[in-house]
DNA sequence: CTTGACTCTGTAGTAGGTACAGACTCTAAA
DNA sequence: TTTAGAGTCTGTACCTACTACAGAGTCAAG
């Protein structure tokens, strides 16, 4: 039933460094400890473990994190909440995607337009020389 | 012509703080200083300043822009190098939005599942329960 | 001569971990 | 029984790219 800390996080898909840094900083409650003062997890830990694991795939900082699982534990389940979280935190990626892409158009523009080889000039190099191109953003 | 941090500052585009920054992890040659120990600022400067802040807008590392800057005092201008340095953060780049993108369609999809106010179950807690929705991937 | 704006150095903090060092502890084989 | 190897412990330092002070010195205007 309980496990040490590798298995947790062979369970968990959570590297096991990490494990003890989520414990650091209040995301995961101190587990019990054997005698020898080993670490001891239980299906529970594991779970809330996954469920951080699972926030980061999605982007969400431990902060955020934080809240969602006081919302999860909440009896009273203020779903208005999450849902508000959850769509701000969706604006923020989608925010994050756009400069990328303005980043990675520019950049395919410029490496496009550079023949390599050619005498003297290198066009990714005059690019970032340039001011930034207003005409894209 | 010569000038004080803080009118480089507004030259470049670059937070004063920022600047010293550069100074210290060796990004920025260390400027002349007046008698009583300001630092002088020329023109060239300036540019040098620019060009990075341009580096960090298009998404660029300090260690990539090293290296482009390198690469652009170099007389022999080895072009090939910059366009593969470019290649590859362009790469990198791509790699992030289509992660970005996937967190996006996850949550959009899981936000539109969800009917608030509906008894007992989030959608989306259920979603940060549940193991990730390869299907998607 | 004083006031306020500027600059200096040095250090600490941010997010989200990762990577040790040095000391214990546990297990299995010789 | 001993010993080797793997696992675990705490604590600290490191990473990126900055930002934000504290406390001291400097400069120009009124």
């Amino acid at each position: 039933m309980r496990m040490k800390i590798s298995d947790a996080a062979a369970a968990s898909g959570c590297h096991l460094e990490t494990i003890r840094y989520y414990e650091r900083v209040g995301l995961l409650p101190r587990p019990g400890r054997t005698r020898s003062g080993y670490r001891q997890y239980t299906p529970a830990d594991v779970e809330r473990l996954r469920f951080v694991t699972r926030g980061r795939d999605l982007g969400f900082s431990l902060e955020e994190i934080r809240s969602l699982l006081q919302l999860a534990e909440d009896p009273a389940l203020s779903c208005a909440e999450v849902d508000r979280l959850a769509r701000e935190h969706l604006d923020d990626i989608q925010t994050r995607i756009r400069d990328l892409q303005r980043m990675a158009g520019e950049l395919e523009r410029t490496i496009g337009s550079c023949r390599v080889g050619q005498r003297g000039q290198c066009t990714i190099l005059e690019t970032l020389r340039r001011s930034p191109d207003h005409s894209v953003r």
